[in-house]
DNA sequence: TTGACAGGTGACCGTTTAGTCACCTATTAT
DNA sequence: ATAATAGGTGACTAAACGGTCACCTGTCAA
């Protein structure tokens, strides 16, 4: 499965709180992002290669600093192909459930 | 965060076969669902018990079978809790290339 | 041009995780 | 009663993972 690599990297505490620093404020660096995350430059440079392996941050290169981009559509392809089918099957079972009580009446 | 056990429980793709299985059909016991696995008992087992911990998956004990049913609520909850922040900022992207294009006229 | 700064690599290590197995309990059917 | 059936436990192994470190490269400013 393709989703693989995105529901990995988003299994992990310390991926999720970059995504957020960067959902804040976009285009930050490998230090700037360091300071938010108590974890050596190392730890922080592995888990952003997992988020960018996944499509869920992107880079550009400006000079000798790396800027890092948040990009959803990763997460919108796994609502769309998956979190969806399981959240409309919970709104048929409330409109069976509702169904059920008014029948009672 | 409490959001953890779940998104841990979604990165394991038997895991999520499990899931689809369940959303087939309801109510299985843990024979019927290791069939549809490639996995001895164990293994599956195990899986369901990461699962249920999560609160994805919901059990009854029917005489010596255990019945396992499918709880979409934890979905849900990551869905209102964290996805949809991030859809919701892609929409907002698209708006703004398309209010920028706009402009260009 | 030299020193400070931002980032990158490979090896390493402890912990967690996926999966199997020998063995056990409880329920059902004969 | 007893044999087959469904499920459960604890120990174990191999692989993956999270995190750190020594060391290296490229860029910028004094």
């Amino acid at each position: 499965m393709d989703d693989d690599n995105i529901f990995k990297a988003l299994a992990d505490p310390t991926r999720r709180l970059l995504l957020d620093l960067l959902f804040q404020r976009d285009g930050r660096t490998l230090k700037e992002l360091q300071a938010g995350v108590a974890m050596t430059r190392f730890g922080v440079m592995k888990h952003l290669k997992v988020l960018e392996d996944a499509g869920l941050v992107v880079t550009r290169r400006s000079g000798r600093e790396k800027l890092h981009f948040l990009n959803a559509v990763p997460i919108r392809t796994i609502h769309d192909r998956w979190i969806n089918k399981y959240r409309e099957r919970e709104v048929s079972a409330l409109l069976a459930l509702k169904t059920k009580l008014e029948r009672k009446d």
